[in-house]
DNA sequence: TGTACATCAGTGAACGCGCGTTCACTGATGTAC
DNA sequence: TGTACATCAGTGAACGCGCGTTCACTGATGTAC
């Protein structure tokens, strides 16, 4: 065997890699395959005996930004309060906003990713569930289900509808928008009620997740 | 003059609406010139009797599907609650959630008009501004205009990025989402100094699926 | 009123181009001896 | 150790196709007489 095996296997996600930047900074349907290929240091002509089509490019190269984002959807260890906010505050950031090539695939690609073929809308539905999940597991547990349930409903629509549209203002613009989606977020997910600073514990004790998986 | 002053411009209006409905379903790059004028019963080549390039068509379509949905944004006549409450709740309904080709052309192709030409990232943003302006001045006008600007910039937020991600979901998840977000954006607009309980935080016992509104 | 005419909205063939994909080939590599 | 060799990752020319755009033409229309 003249090429080690993983050889291979490491041009093959450099690919993915290049690919995922270049589809979140210009969008799925833009990029041919031979620029990609060639942002990868390599030349068009190669690419099918890495991929079966263009597609499941696609396909990985989404479920890769993915994961490439998953730490902003990670729980910091000593969280001083809400992490449900702590994560917003993470994506709603100006570094977030400015660099949509390194960020999170459904804020830059949304409405494509649904039109996308069933590979891309499977990795999609995983990936909102998986991030829905945690989101209702750091809501306060002290909460009922149902408010549970809309918490992490509502803080993930805002994340992504907020980073959204802030990129879709001039800069400044889109600055105090994420601030003020921000604020609202503190607002609503404060519990009025109970004292501040009882957040979950994350003891998963009771209630029923959005979904499983 | 052999034809009525009015015959082209009528003409190129159904171009506009047909390439609204096409390009809100399909995307602004799928959908060929040739596919719009079919669809407006013409053929291809009086395209450029109509429009300088495709790329103005976008914006005019955009430009008019703005216009359709400004409905979704006008104030009740007479409200008996939060308007921008009512506004939330037409735009995370079921129908629209269905017809995107219909709806609001943020949702359905936000990224993309993001990257789209000068044109259209003015309509876009013009459209933010007016959406933006009409939900402030729906909050409630007690409130700190530092609060009501993040209620109008969150509730917008949680809209657009709500119907996204509901789409984004098969069906049955879609519609249980938006339900979520309606409730977070009632609990969330709700003040809970003022008139606690007027839109119930959360009574229910059992945390089951959504079943009101 | 009827007819000839000028206008111009709309037609459809054609263009050039870039794309996704294919394929015969090249040359770097690890192995056998 | 050095050399011949088989393998296969990567190359680049070529293909067919669909697209945006152009253009010479058609034919429906309102007007002039």
């Amino acid at each position: 065997m003249p090429w080690s095996k993983a050889h291979k296997q490491k041009t093959r996600e450099r690919i993915i890699d290049s690919a995922a930047t270049v589809f979140r900074e210009r969008g799925l349907g833009q990029p041919s395959v031979a620029a990609m290929m060639q942002r990868a240091g390599l030349t068009h002509g190669g690419f099918y005996a890495h991929f079966e089509s263009r597609d499941e490019l696609v396909a990985e190269a989404i479920s890769h930004a993915c994961a490439q984002v998953s730490g902003l959807f990670a729980k910091r260890p000593a969280a001083s309060r809400s992490p449900v906010l702590d994560v917003a505050e993470k994506y709603l950031s100006p570094s977030h906003f400015a660099h949509p090539e390194r960020g999170c695939p459904i804020a830059s690609l949304g409405g494509e990713l649904t039109r996308s073929s069933q590979k891309v809308r499977r990795v999609l539905s995983n990936e909102l569930r998986k991030r829905m999940a945690k989101l209702y597991d750091w809501t306060a547990a002290a909460l009922s289900p149902e408010t549970r349930r809309r918490q992490a409903a509502g803080a993930l629509a805002c994340m992504v509808g907020g980073l959204i549209l802030a990129r879709s203002l001039q800069e400044s613009e889109g600055l105090e928008f994420l601030q003020d989606c921000q604020g609202f977020l503190r607002d609503a997910l404060s519990d009025p009620d109970q004292d501040k600073g009882v957040f979950a514990r994350d003891d998963s004790g009771g209630g029923s997740p959005p979904s499983d998986s």
